[in-house]
Formats: structure tokens, C-alpha cells, sequence
RNA sequence: GCUCGAGUGGCGGAACUGGUAGACGCGCUGGAUUCAAAAUCCAGUUCUUUCGGGAGUGUGGGUUCGAUUCCCACCUCGAGUACCA
């Protein structure tokens, strides 16, 4: 009977799905164990190869731990919002629920066909309503709260109501808006209902803001930080601007010091934690203020208006932050960026015209213009000076585009000797560059190394190191009142609205301006149907093509919008949330997906805690990855959440790339030369379909001629009378034609021989080719792992049980250790050469033996578990092998009694002696140095040495 | 530029805490079987060689009886990041 792969996958698929073999139960005395997936965005192209490379480690180990007692959760759903279906319904009409719909249908087949161990009754996805309404839900919390600084963990927002009334802000520690004023518990009493909504937003974690944001005009909504990659939109490519929008914030910089800590407390990979590190961005300094000095001309023109008559010192103040404080004395100028609200305060009138065309010069040029053009150094004057805090100098005060104004304070102090962009800024603008380091040359460079610095001409910080003058300097700046030591992050409030028609509404509508929440018990707040998905002509999102989208607070219910009336019927909010609000808490979804009563129940994340294992791309580490975390601790404040961390472990698995084929056209003709002969000619390149060439890079001319009409008149040029392509190993991509699907390969070698080879090519991290010949190795490993059993598989067996060999035991229990080891360090590669060494032995020593073949299916059934299960159900059970226990490792079987020992002379391996392995160092010495090969070797000298490792090997020295 | 990661046959890759480099598989070569093909099986396959050997894990150096493995310098490739004060 032949390996049937599509008879034995297709019986077990059906079999799992009818037996519910893989759902994961909430009330268990197992030990629990989560490994989760990256669920994916359903794009109409489907999987390719590449796609399930860490749903198949993931399943492994899943598998494997179920074997080893676990209760096992792994569930997979949908990222179903998103930008790609929305496009589609752009161009078409058609409503992006059925794209979705379409395209999540096509996956499920996909990931059906692999036979992977999902519960799929946990499924969620998070365009669903059901799903999305506690999207919403978290939504309303994090509006709800604030941070306290002192207790350093969000809290109610009742909680700061309540301490506002008692007395004002003055003391509150929090994270919030910077331009909140001081009130005492009077004023607060005093202010208007509008007034302290307008005031609690400055405080809650999710607040409204005229904020900068990312404008992208091609997609018509805001982007991330993270969703802008060298100033272009990371989906599609193209052009963002800076433009000032009131959007909801996502106050994530409260966190930046636990999202920084909690890095020591995970087990994910380092460049990961390095990415969010730098991210996050933290740096040591101080903040210095600096006071602006009236000059002439600016009380001129004053007085001319007859305005003023007081001196008008220190009205304005320059806040800067610096890292290197202790060589503020090196000042000899501060820069602004041109954005910098002070900007026009400070310009004299002289200077007002250069200013300004600098100013407009700067908003007009792209962030990506920007970025590409460090080298060139621009700047202007303002005519405005600022006074040292110490020596009272005037300091010319200018403004550059170096200096970003998303970045501190928008200004810096200007230390031209230590810093090398204020030092070509001053070259470059004949600014003096006055030296405040003992005994360096700066006349060539400015001089940034902290550890050798030495500081000078700085009145009482003279003669001290970089180390006790930064403390003494935020010491004497705290003194004066003019600075303190500071902490400053990178990391930016996320923009979290989008101007999209496909996302999470926002459960929030407007009464008198003022954002106000829908009581939970009316969530979801679900989309409203549009008639078409572009922005409306006033430049309103696409919710602002909806007839019915306002909110009646009587019947708590979305009603026409003809209704509104501003007293009980109030318009919605026309924004949606961004893709990262569905998947930041899906991890904890997942644990009970059907609750229609609570995010999830307490009994569940008591039972589940948070993710054991989790596998996904290294693309999410500054998104998903941080946006999930920022989450997850806020829950974990409120305590809805037990653990601080939604993930234990993390590994990401690498890229899987294509191979192209290539086809040489000689220049200006239609004939087409083989690989090995294109150096005669000249040629350019053509990638083909590599589904057309075989094994040996070999194309089928007829099929390329078909292929594409380009061809189909072609001549070739053949080699050996074989056309062979060229291959080249790139980013799987349909503009390649390299793409390759999991339907084609599990249609002619099954899923099994897929999941097995994905694994083989390499180690899961690594990104690593693709080229479909080499299946054929692990193919024909499953056809011999088959036949291994065949006994058993036509029942041939003569009724007599064999009795295991030493030999089989041997090779048995070698496999036992090595797969263990391999999969719990996730090297799934090896444990599949084991596999194939672990056959090759069994079938040299024709084991027929049940004792060694029911282990042996059940080491391989993580693996490739549709042959697992049929060859166990062969060798006479009746229950599914998933959670028959693994077998057990036992070293007496491996202990050997003789050693084939490496004799090196000079490190060197020259020939093996086989040596008991009781045998003493003395006489093991005594037989090499007796052997004849040994005295060829020393041909007549005398050893210096010998170094006998008993057990290992024995080198000669000499 | 900075921060990580990686360089081993024609290819993917293996090698435990320093101890027989190239496991396993692909491809290739030869053979068996077959009318033929597929499939299957057997042998060989790092380079070099006067067939005794000799060299060899990006390059150069170091530590060691012994280095793919540890240390230093450099080169190349990949990923992330980019005027962060």
C-alpha cells in the first residue's frame, strides 16, 4: 500500500474538525500553556510559502506540549480591518465587509490545508461588531483615566475629580498636557462644566489634541510615526506632509519608562528590545531656561506704537534640554526650529523678512526632502539675544532646520566645541567657537567624548570631569531657578484617529464641542453604511458620507441625521481607530471570545494569564509590539489584566525569499540564450515564472511559450539541448514571478511533506530561500517513514510481537533526546535530519517492533501529524495521537562500552582507534603511541607531549 | 554614520560547555532495476595531490596540546535606525 499523502490529510483534517480534537478548555487541572500566532491581515492574494512558516513552529510546539500534559490554547482570527479592502471599495463599490469576508474564507481553506491544531472556536476577528465593541470598550477606559505620577500607574479619572475639588491641581503629579495651568479647588468650583471637560482632557489617556500629524493626501488619512517610513507612507509609498489636526492622542509617553523596564522582564529577542529601546528613545540631561533680552530695535518699534512704557525684560523664556548641561558655558548661540512658536515673537523687524521666508521655505519642504538633505547647512538670524543664565552674556538667538521641533523642546543651547552639528553651524555662519575643554584641540572638530572630558573657562565648574559637572551644574541651574536635571523620551503621544471608513468607530459623540462617551451598555457602537468610502466634499471623512450617524441620548441609539438637534440628539464622531486598536488586546480576547458580558471573564485570564509563547514577524517591533504593551499595562493598572507583560517569550521568524528564474535575451532580438552561454552575448535579464522550471533550473520551452505571449515567437539558444534559467534569491513578490503557494505544494506532495520542509530549510529565525526541488528530500523521508511501518500499515505482521533490539533501542532513545532538545530550543530544522537519520537506522535494522515504532510516531507527530495519526491509528488505537504522552528518554540505552577514538597529531585528526572506554589515560597512551600509524606519523621524533582526554580524544604534540 | 545579526562545499544548512569540520537533504556523477519513463535501490561527491599525503570554516593576528567555537583588528553582506541636542 503506497503513501496515499491525500487520502491520510484530507481523513484527518475531517476528523479533528468533527472530534473538536484541539479546543482548548477554560476550567482544566492541566498545567496551561498559550502559543500564539501574529494573526494576519486577509489580503486577497492569499498565503504564500512564506506565510505559514511560524504557524507551523507554532503548531509544533503546540503539538509538542500537548504531549507533554499541557492544555493547550491556540487560537488564530483576523486582523480584518484595514487599509487594502477599503482601497478595493474605493475602486469598485464594493463594501469592504465582503472583501473581507471573501478573502478570510480563502485563508481558512489555506490554513485548513496544513492541518494546524487551532481552536478554532476561539476564533475572532476584529471587524466583527461583537469583537470591536470592546475595542471600544478599552477605549472608554483609557478616557476615563489618568496617570499619577506618585503612584506611577493610571487611575480613575473620578479619583482626580475628586482630589481637583478638594484642591485644585497644584499638587497632582501627572502625566498631561504641557500648557495646564494651576487652579485651586475654588477656581475649579468656579470654572465652567465646559471649562473642566476641556481641563480633564489634558489629563486622560486618551485625549483630543491639535496635534502635528502625518497627512498623507494620496490615502486621505493621518499615519503613525511608526506607519511613516523615510517620509513615506509605509503602505503604498506615498508622500506625507506635516499638518496641524485635532485628533485623539493615546497618552503612551505616561509609559515610556515601564515600556523601557519591562524589556528586562521578557524573553524576546534583542534586536527587538533594542528597536524599542531606541524607540522610546530615553535620554539623561537637564532642562535650562533661558530668558530673552529686549534689544533696541524690538522697544523701538514697541514705543513707536506707544504700547509699552515698563522695561520689558524677560518676557519671553527659551526653554532648552540638553544632555551635556555641564558645557552650557561653551554657549554661543541657541537655535530654534523654524516652527518654534517663539520664533515670531523674538525676530526683529530687520531680520523679519529673512525670517520669514526661511520659515515658509521650511514648511513648504517635505519631511522627506529634509531627511535627504542633512548635509547642506541653513539658518537665520532673528536679531533676537538670549542672556546666559550664569556669565549674562547676550547670546544670539537663530533658527535651523536642524533642530527638530518634534524633538525636546524645539531648541537648544548651542555648544558649538562639543557638539558637532552646532560646531559646522557655527563654522558655516562664522559664529565664535569658544573652548571650554582642558587641553583639546578644536580647531579642526568639536570634542563630544564625555570620558576624557575635562571642562575649562566655566567659572566654578573649571578643572571638573563630565560626571560632577553635570551634577553640580543642574545643581547651581536649580539655585537660580532656571532648570533641573531632566529625563526626556523620544517617543511621541500616538495619533490614534484615522480618517478612514474601514476601523473601530469611536464610541464618542459631541455636546457643545466636548466629546462625550456612550455608556457601555449600547456598545458596539457599529458602523454606519455610506454610500461611497472617499472623504465627503467638505473634506470629512468618509463617516461623514452617512445619512444616519448621530446619536439620540434619549433612545441611546443611532438615529437619522436629520434628528440632530443639540439637545438630545448629538453628531458622532467621523473618525475610525487605526489598525493597531483591534490587535492590542486580541491576546487576552482569545482566552474567552464569546463573553458577550466582559472583555473577558475573570475565571479565564485567572486561568490563562498571558501568552507563553508568541511568534510573529520582527516588522511589528515599534507598532503591535509597543502599542500591545502600552495596553496591556494599563489594564494591568486597572487591574483587569494580572500580568504586566502579554507575552513571556517571543521569537520572530525570518523571511522566507523567493528564487527567481531569470531568461537571457540577447539585446535588440527575440532569441533567448541559456545560462551557461549568455557571456557571449549581450543580454538583459527577464524574470520568468518559476513554477515553469524544474528541478535542475531547467525550462519547459512549450509551457514558456504559453506562459506569456512575449514568447511565444521566441527562439532559444540551448545548452546540452536544455534551456537553463539563471536564479537570483529576492522578496517573494508577484512582480517577481517567484511567488510561491501552499495549494500547489500540498497538491502534489501534502501538507505534511510542507510542514516538514519548511522547517528543514534552515534555523526559524534565519530568512532563508525557497526553491521548491528540495521537497523532494522530505517527501521521500514520509514515503520511507511509511514503508518502515508497513507491516503494520497491510497487517502483515504474523501475529508475533517483536521484541526491540539494543540496537533499536539505541537509535530510538538518540532520537528522543535530540527532538526533545531541538524543540525546546526551537530548532526544528534538526529535529527533522534526526528524523530522517532515525528511519535510515530502523529500516537498515528492518525494525519491526511496536515498542519502537509507537514512540517514534509520536515524536514525528508535531511535525507532520496527518502520517502520525494514520500510523497510529494502524498500529491499532483508536484515539487521536495528540495527546498521547511523549515518550521518555532513558540514557541506559545510549551507554556504550568502547569509543572510536580521533588521534590528532598537532590538533590535526590523522586516523580512529577503537578503545574501551574503561580503559586508563596510561594505557590509552600506550596503545596509540604502540599503533603503527603513529610512528609514520612522528617518522622517528620523539613526542613532547600527549594529551590523552579519556573518552574524547588523544593528540600528540611533537 | 550609529546599533544589532551573519559570513562553513555547486545550494539549504549541521557541529554539545573549545575536542573526528561538512551531519541531514537538494543537486551532480556512475551503477542496478525497466521495452521505456516515473518510482525505488546501491556507490561516490570540500579542494588539491606524484594517491603516501597536504590544505581548508570571510581576511590578518592572538590565547590553547587543540579554535567554525574564545579575544583583538579589518573586510563583506543583511536588518533596524537616522540631524534626538
Amino acid at each position: 500500500m503506497n503513501y496515499n499523502f491525500r487520502e491520510i490529510e484530507a481523513k484527518w483534517q475531517k476528523y479533528w474538525a468533527k472530534n473538536q480534537t484541539f479546543k482548548a478548555h477554560n476550567d482544566s487541572d492541566k498545567p496551561k500553556y498559550y502559543v500564539l500566532d501574529m494573526f494576519p491581515y486577509p489580503s486577497g492574494a492569499g498565503l504564500h510559502v512564506g506565510h505559514p512558516l511560524g504557524y507551523i513552529a507554532s503548531d509544533i510546539y503546540a503539538r509538542y506540549k500537548r504531549h507533554k500534559g499541557f492544555n493547550v490554547l491556540h487560537p488564530m482570527g483576523y486582523d480584518s480591518f484595514g487599509l487594502p479592502a477599503e482601497q478595493y471599495a474605493i475602486q469598485t463599490g464594493q463594501h469592504p465587509a465582503i472583501t473581507t469576508e471573501t478573502n478570510i474564507k480563502r485563508y481558512r481553506e489555506q490554513l485548513d490545508e496544513l492541518g494546524f491544531s487551532f481552536d478554532w472556536s476561539r476564533e475572532v476577528r476584529t471587524s466583527n461588531p461583537q469583537y470591536y465593541k470592546w475595542t471600544q470598550w478599552v477605549f472608554i477606559q483609557l478616557f476615563d483615566s489618568w496617570y499619577n505620577k506618585k503612584t506611577d500607574k493610571a487611575e480613575d479619572i473620578s479619583e482626580l475629580i475628586s482630589i481637583f475639588q478638594k484642591e485644585g491641581n497644584e499638587k497632582v503629579e501627572a502625566v498631561c498636557d504641557d500648557d495646564t495651568s494651576i487652579f485651586s479647588a475654588e477656581d475649579w468650583a468656579n470654572f465652567s462644566d465646559k471649562t473642566r471637560q476641556e481641563i480633564l482632557l489634558k489629563y486622560r489617556l486618551t485625549y483630543l489634541a491639535d496635534a502635528e500629524v502625518n497627512w498623507c493626501p494620496a490615502l486621505g488619512t493621518v499615519l503613525a510615526n511608526d506607519e511613516v517610513v523615510n517620509g513615506v507612507s509605509e503602505r503604498g509609498g506615498h508622500p506625507v506632509i506635516r499638518k496641524k489636526m485635532t485628533q485623539w492622542m493615546m497618552r503612551i509617553t505616561a509609559y515610556a519608562q515601564r515600556l523601557l523596564d519591562g524589556l528586562d522582564t521578557i524573553d524576546w529577542p534583542q534586536p527587538l528590545k533594542d528597536s524599542q529601546t531606541n524607540w522610546i528613545g530615553r535620554s539623561e540631561g537637564a532642562s535650562a531656561t533661558f530668558n530673552v533680552i529686549d534689544n533696541l530695535d524690538t522697544e523701538r518699534s514697541r514705543s513707536d506704537q506707544d504700547v509699552i512704557s515698563a522695561p520689558l525684560n524677560h518676557q519671553f523664556q527659551i526653554e532648552v534640554f540638553t544632555t551635556r548641561p555641564d558645557t552650557i558655558f561653551g554657549t554661543s548661540f541657541m537655535t530654534l526650529a523654524p516652527e518654534h512658536e517663539l520664533v515670531a515673537k523674538i525676530t526683529t523687524p530687520d531680520q523679519k523678512e529673512a525670517v520669514d521666508a526661511y520659515v515658509e521655505a521650511t514648511a513648504k519642504r517635505s519631511e522627506r526632502d529634509r531627511m535627504a538633505d542633512v548635509k547642506t547647512i541653513s539658518g537665520v538670524f532673528t536679531g533676537g539675544y538670549a542672556e546666559h543664565p550664569f556669565t549674562k552674556e547676550p547670546i544670539p538667538i537663530w533658527i535651523g532646520d536642524y533642530v527638530l521641533a518634534s524633538y525636546g523642546t524645539g531648541a537648544v543651547m548651542a555648544v558649538p566645541c562639543g557638539d558637532q552639528r552646532d560646531y559646522d553651524f557655527a563654522k558655516h555662519f562664522n559664529i565664535p567657537i569658544p573652548n571650554i575643554f582642558e587641553g583639546v584641540d578644536i580647531s579642526e572638530e568639536a570634542f563630544a567624548d564625555k570620558a576624557n572630558t575635562i571642562i575649562a573657562n566655566s567659572d566654578f565648574l573649571d578643572g571638573l570631569p563630565y560626571k560632577e559637572a553635570t551634577k553640580k551644574i543642574i545643581e547651581e541651574l536649580e539655585k537660580i531657578g532656571q532648570g533641573e536635571g531632566k529625563i526626556n523620551y523620544r517617543l511621541r503621544d500616538a495619533v490614534f484617529s484615522r480618517q478612514r471608513y474601514w476601523g473601530e468607530p469611536f464610541p464618542v459623540y459631541y455636546v457643545d464641542g466636548m466629546p462625550q462617551m456612550i455608556s457601555d451598555e449600547h456598545l458596539p457602537l457599529e458602523l454606519p453604511e455610506v454610500k461611497k468610502y472617499l472623504p465627503t466634499e467638505t473634506g470629512e471623512p468618509p463617516l461623514g458620507n452617512a445619512t444616519k450617524w448621530t446619536w439620540n441620548t434619549d433612545t441611546n441609539s443611532v438615529v437619522e441625521n436629520e434628528q440632530i438637534d443639540n439637545t438630545t440628539v448629538f453628531s458622532l464622531e467621523l473618525n475610525t481607530m487605526p489598525g493597531w486598536a483591534g490587535s492590542s488586546q486580541y491576546f487576552n480576547r482569545y482566552m474567552d471570545p464569546q463573553n458577550s458580558k466582559a472583555i473577558y471573564s475573570q475565571e479565564a485570564i485567572d486561568y490563562w494569564q498571558d501568552v507563553d509563547l508568541y511568534i510573529g514577524g520582527s516588522e511589528h517591533a515599534t507598532g503591535h509590539l509597543l502599542y500591545s504593551r502600552f495596553w496591556q499595562k494599563f489594564l494591568f493598572d486597572k487591574g483587569i489584566a494580572p500580568k504586566e507583560e502579554f507575552a513571556k517569550k517571543l521569537i520572530n521568524q525570518g523571511m522566507i525569499t523567493g528564487t527567481s528564474a531569470i531568461v537571457y535575451r540577447i539585446s535588440g532580438t527575440n532569441k533567448y540564450v541559456s545560462c551557461g552561454l549568455k557571456k557571449d552575448y549581450e543580454v538583459e535579464e527577464l524574470r520568468v515564472d518559476v513554477n515553469l522550471v524544474n528541478t535542475s533550473d531547467e525550462i519547459n520551452i512549450e509551457d514558456l511559450k504559453k506562459w506569456q505571449p512575449d514568447f511565444k515567437e521566441a527562439e532559444f539558444i540551448l545548452e546540452d539541448g536544455k534551456y537553463v534559467v539563471g536564479r537570483e534569491v529576492e522578496k517573494m513578490s508577484k512582480r517577481w514571478f517567484n511567488v510561491v503557494n501552499p495549494d500547489a505544494i500540498c497538491e502534489e506532495y501534502g501538507a505534511d511533506s510542507l510542514r516538514l520542509y519548511e522547517m528543514f530549510l534552515g534555523p526559524l529565525e534565519q530568512s532563508k530561500p525557497w526553491n521548491t526541488a528540495g521537497i523532494s528530500g522530505v517527501h521521500s523521508f514520509l514515503k520511507k517513514i511509511w514503508k518502515l511501518y508497513s507491516p503494520f500499515v497491510d497487517g502483515s505482521l504474523s501475529g508475533v510481537e517483536a521484541e526491540p533490539t539494543a540496537e533499536n533501542l539505541k537509535t530510538l532513545h538518540k532520537t528522543i533526546k535530540k527532538v526533545e532538545e531541538d524543540i525546546e530550543n526551537f530548532s526544528f530544522n534538526t529535529s527533522v535530519s534526526t528524523f530522517m537519520i532515525c528511519v535510515n537506522e530502523l529500516t537498515a535494522q528492518k525494525c519491526t517492533s511496536k515498542a519502537i515504532l509507537e514512540p517514534l510516531a509520536i515524536l514525528v507527530s508535531p511535525y507532520a501529524p496527518h502520517i502520525a495519526e494514520e500510523l497510529w491509528e494502524k498500529l491499532g488505537h483508536s484515539e487521536s495521537i495528540s495527546e498521547a504522552p511523549f515518550p521518555k528518554f532513558e540514557g541506559k540505552y545510549l551507554v556504550e562500552s568502547s569509543k572510536e577514538y580521533p588521534i590528532s597529531f598537532n590538533g590535526k585528526m590523522r586516523f580512529t582507534m577503537e578503545l574501551p572506554l574503561d580503559m586508563g589515560k596510561d594505557d590509552i597512551e600506550a596503545a596509540v603511541m604502540a599503533h603503527e600509524k603513529t610512528q609514520a606519523q612522528l617518522q622517528g621524533r620523539t613526542p613532547k607531549k600527549v594529551i590523552v582526554v579519556p573518552g574524547r580524544i588523544v593528540n600528540i604534540v611533537g
